[in-house]
DNA sequence: CTGAAAGCGCTTACAG
DNA sequence: CTGAAAGCGCTTACAG
């Protein structure tokens, strides 16, 4: 019904076959020496007839859609949607249209958006996924569906991954906050810390303070509850046998939801508590105080899994699983500040 | 090579034709009455040889795609990633994928993606335009494809638009200011001011000041150069003849910017000046001051927007071309407190 | 209850 | 230089 016209009319209206028609759509007139003039006539009845070619058939014909699909848990979320938009860019710029779905980080859904999307025959896969083994990605990377992870691995000598070095940024953070005095943090991490992401951040954050002998605690906040998990874990902060000093949001949405809470309970910055988070948002840099953080190479994260995806859809063999660690940025700012001061 | 099995492939493995196994596998098999016993031997085969029904020829076959594709200007924006998101939930929910494309505001680039989403051959389409005139979306819409913008419409009568109060924004914000005492507004705008949204938030809040004999002066950023902008015209502003009170925001992009701005040359809020945006985000509500700001309705704009879609995908034809407003927000915070206070 | 056949709109050997 | 034919993997009248 939208769409009418089919390179059989064309090639009616021209006088010719549709084999020549589809040749000259195509940019092969050249190498089938097919002559000016019957281009410009195909050209012009295309023109004419506003003929758009069917990408659909072509598809299935060619076994192609330039389409990729994009998986991660929330596309509202900040650091997600800014993904997207670089791969947007990146994929359009060959040819490629990206479907984007949030799984809500639960397993069962990404496993059934995968197969739809494997089903919708898509050239590639890119997925920040939430799958705790590697078996079932494994099975669909193995069955010729070029795939790579983004943000989060599962691990080397598994599946092409593309992520930011978690671990460096939270030893940052944590070197930063000791060198600042400060000697008893509280972790923030999510339900689903099994994701190498959040571990890795919580992890190398631990390590430091372990190796300075200093105590440190991690709670866990709900994926769907962040603000209502954490209000609860601040207010009763002060009743805690262990008075944290500081805190560590290992995301932006846990971040914000701390700042948020802090300010409803009138809690300082960092006099009364310092704080730091992984991932930079805009606000950090303005707001009073501003915000200690970790910005991720969301960009090169982006280009390097696009990278290995071409060549995976290219149908070279990608043979070093090594995970592909990507350097992150410590930005210090006031939340952190010395805390004699 | 991703997808060997087909529906040839299990209908030899069970000894049917595949007409059989398409009816079965369509739900079809009580209306044809197909036998029990035949239809467990095929979806046991299909299930057997990891079966997976390709998509695209169905869609070539059936003449849909169960696509359609969502154009907004920056899916980075908080605001259209939030859309998006919500978007994908209604969509997803009817058997739909979505495919995101960003126009940078960009006529060309947008009709430019539309057409290749008309070639792919989407459903529908649901667009935030950056067309000023409605013609050349008109015969999209007329060729059949279906079609509803949001966010932004193209007048009354031409096509099917879901966008938010955006004029009734702009005066509750003035009407807002009036009473705090503020007098003398700038309004930070963007360079593609034709745009609907936009025009009628500046327009509907100029007119409270008109109203008012109060002098008002707009200004323009443009959409690339947001910050740079931005900052240009606010470390001026002590210079111009014409020294605003209170600054209007016309969107999130640009209320972060003076946010950020603001902080950098250490100008008070409300104090020294006060601020009021359009689009509300998560941290306006507890940075200090606190914004005041105007909240769309982003879930109510997409589901009204998904039922028109749905509609015309139904092949319903859509009547009333009246634009659908709906209500939005003021939610009154301190970066615009009483002058005198 | 089940199957043979046509056809969706393309692309691509193959033949001349 | 150009065309007839096959075929991508489905769905759907049509026939029995």
């Amino acid at each position: 019904m939208a769409n009418r016209v089919t390179l059989n009319h064309i090639a009616q209206h021209v006088g010719v076959s549709k084999t020549l028609v589809s040749l000259v759509l195509n940019g092969k007139a050249q190498q089938y020496g097919i002559s000016k003039q019957t281009c410009d006539k195909v050209l012009a009845a295309v023109k004419e007839l506003n003929y758009r070619p069917n990408k659909t058939a072509r598809s299935l014909r060619i076994g192609k859609t330039e389409t990729v699909g994009l998986i991660v848990s929330d596309i509202a979320n900040a650091f997600y949607a800014q993904m997207a938009r670089m791969f947007e860019d990146l994929a359009s710029a060959q040819g490629y249209s990206v479907i984007i779905c949030s799984t809500d980080e639960e397993v069962e859904k990404e496993q059934r958006l995968i197969t739809m999307l494997r089903n919708r025959q898509v050239d590639g896969l890119v997925v920040s996924t939430s799958q705790r083994e590697p078996e079932w990605l494994k099975a669909v990377y193995e069955s010729g569906t070029p795939l790579v992870l983004i943000d989060r691995h599962l691990g080397s000598d598994t599946l092409p991954a593309v992520v930011a070095d978690n671990r460096s940024g939270g030893a940052m953070l944590a070197h930063h906050l000791v060198e600042q005095g400060y000697n008893r943090p509280l972790v923030l991490g999510l339900s689903t810390n099994h994701i190498s992401s959040v571990a890795e951040r919580i992890d190398g954050f631990m390590d430091v303070f372990k190796e300075h002998g200093l105590p440190c605690a991690v709670r866990e906040v709900g994926f769907n509850t962040v603000q209502a998990d954490v209000d609860e874990l601040l207010v009763n902060l002060k009743a805690l046998p262990f008075k944290p000093d500081c805190l560590f949001a290992v995301n932006n949405n846990i971040a914000t939801a701390v700042l948020h809470s802090l300010a409803a309970s009138n809690v300082k910055i960092p006099s009364d508590m310092a704080m730091v988070c992984f991932d930079d948002l805009p606000y950090f840099s303005f707001i009073s105080p501003t915000i200690t953080a970790i910005e991720q190479p969301i960009a090169q994260m982006c280009s390097r899994a696009f990278e290995v995806l071409s060549q995976l859809m290219d149908g070279e063999s990608y043979l070093s699983h090594e995970v592909i660690r990507l350097p992150v940025k410590l930005n210090v700012r006031q939340s952190s500040q010395n805390k004699s001061k």
